[in-house]
DNA sequence: CAACAGTTTAGAATAATTATAATTTAGTTT
DNA sequence: AAACTAAATTATAATTATTCTAAACTGTTG
């Protein structure tokens, strides 16, 4: 668990003032074990769980990317009318369960490295995303 | 190069009336060599520099979501505000070159087979699919 | 503590998409 | 081929996610 003053640094260090709302942001975002997958809806929801006061519709987005510009937050392509975001960072892959629309970080150890032979001539390769669609094994679903 | 004919059966085949407007969308879509990724708004301009007779937003929207249910077109997942679709229904992965916002389909030969080694309990994979994001390699973009 | 740039905010604006309800059309029945 | 019915099309309104705007506020620096 992050301290306020952990939160504050971070923001300084690249460039954010450590406002209120930012750092409140943060404990909602940061402030726990698991990878947090989220829409801004989410987001906007734990916030209003969480705290008393509340943040604008208009900072919560700016502050979003804000911190993806930063590398604080990951953006994930889901087929979908809206961003997923992922506050785990590293490089990793991801299941969607298509019966909950829940994002599910996969693990290292199930799926074999991805290896790209060849690569569209003159440019570099900014990210490499596997996205698995899975759905309930007993019914016919799409 | 497909005829009329076909696309006539091709829709009555999966219980779709074969209307003028659908049968035009599917000249637009099918009839030619390569894939066509395309948005929304790429469609709908296709089909105005293509036809003299104007087919209403909605019926573009209903038409790509039948042909997207029946099989014939598959939705790629993009970071990004709007749905791409591609008349490729293969199983196949893809390039997007953040310079220029375009979708270029990645040939077998460009990767290697993806091995998903465990999956999520109870649950069976729908697809698989590699998102290989690009960009220009003399410049600082992202 | 004054000044200023960076932030927040409510609300308006935009853009993609979906819903609505009236009209038209395709396929079937007479 | 006229009549019928369900499906499809359409213009338009509604909805949803997101971005913009401009005024008010706040963090930082001198």
């Amino acid at each position: 668990m992050q301290k306020n003053i952990e939160f504050i640094d971070k923001l300084r260090s690249s460039g954010l003032r450590p406002t209120k709302q930012r750092l409140k942001i943060c404990e909602v975002l940061f402030n726990r074990e698991e990878t947090f997958h989220f829409t801004i809806k989410d987001l906007v929801k734990k916030i209003s769980d969480n705290l008393n006061e509340k943040i604008s519709l208009a900072t919560v987005y700016n502050t979003v990317h804000a911190f993806k510009d930063k590398g604080y937050l990951k953006e994930i392509s889901i087929n979908s009318d809206k961003s997923y975001f992922d506050t785990n960072i590293t490089n990793h892959h991801h299941f969607f369960d298509e019966d909950t629309n829940q994002l599910i970080d996969c693990e290292d150890d199930y799926i074999e490295n991805i290896n790209i032979k060849k690569n569209i001539t003159g440019k570099k390769i900014n990210s490499v995303e596997v996205l698995i669609k899975v759905a309930s094994d007993n019914q016919n679903q799409n």
